[in-house]
DNA sequence: TATTGTTATACTCTATAACTATA
DNA sequence: TATAGTTATAGAGTATAACAATA
């Protein structure tokens, strides 16, 4: 009996955060302390307040990260040049030089992922799976818009 | 630019647990002990340690996902019949019928899902992720296998 | 008055290690 | 001696609410 297309879409997800958890361990980094790192690298030098909203996380939360982050010397802490209040969390060169290498293992997983699906079907996979994102996009969109309004006026 | 095949299966990954939390939301369920009562509902009445092995994570935390769900009247604990060591945990009465309509839930999605794949592409994509579901399975095997060794071996 | 970050508090998931009762 | 489950302890991620400093 063939699987359904959300279980072969389950099963990928499950195993791609095992495939993460293996790249982090040893390196005392979690799931969602390499998810700050990668947002940092791709906005730069930002506010909490600014992770906060990038990661849809509490600001709260974002200062755990980034004290566990401080404590091991992926990210420092510097004074907002223009706002007292604020500071701006950015990447240390160590962890700069990391985040390449990261990078550099994420575009090879995707060619040897892409190279497991036969040629011929390359072209329909990109198709089904953008069409899926847009429709998942659409789902959740709308529940989260439904959530929002029964918590707002319940 | 096309984005990379890996980053739209992280993104189905993150709509995905979205939906789910989506889906979980007002019943004070979580998704560890969705995932607990899912297994029970294939796997039948089972001992704790075959739920610890189902769901790949130690005894002591079936231990707390069981109260959890026994305090919400999700399942049961009850003797076990012939090893008085160990207790049998089911589903309640109410929680079957819930994970009834949790299955229903599943195989709309999927056909929700399905329908939003051009029909002409939908074998590719069958043939497509089954393809990255053997590939992916084959890393993680073998990156787990390494940790496996260089842990029993340092 | 509104915003930025932090302290205080709490809950869930997760793990290891030691202990109890049974096999 | 080995197994099933629990108690004890610990750490990470997450959230809300109250508070300080600054805008």
């Amino acid at each position: 009996m063939e699987p359904l297309l959300v279980d072969r879409l389950l099963r990928i997800t499950d195993l791609f955060q095992r495939d993460m958890a293996r790249a982090f361990a040893g390196t005392g980094l979690t799931t969602a302390r390499v998810h700050l790192l990668w947002v940092l690298q791709h906005a730069g030098p930002s506010t909490q307040q600014n992770l906060a909203r990038l990661c849809e996380v509490t600001p709260r939360n974002i200062t755990g990260l980034v004290d566990g982050l401080e404590a091991s010397g992926h990210v420092r802490r510097s004074p907002h040049p223009s706002d007292r209040r604020a500071v701006l969390v950015e990447l240390t060169p160590e962890a700069t030089q990391m985040m390449g290498r990261m990078q550099h293992e994420h575009t090879q997983l995707d060619e040897t992922l892409r190279g497991a699906i036969a040629p011929e079907d390359r072209a329909a996979v990109d198709r089904g799976l953008s069409a899926l994102v847009t429709r998942l996009e659409t789902l959740v969109a709308d529940a989260e818009a439904d959530a929002g309004a029964s918590r707002d006026a319940p």
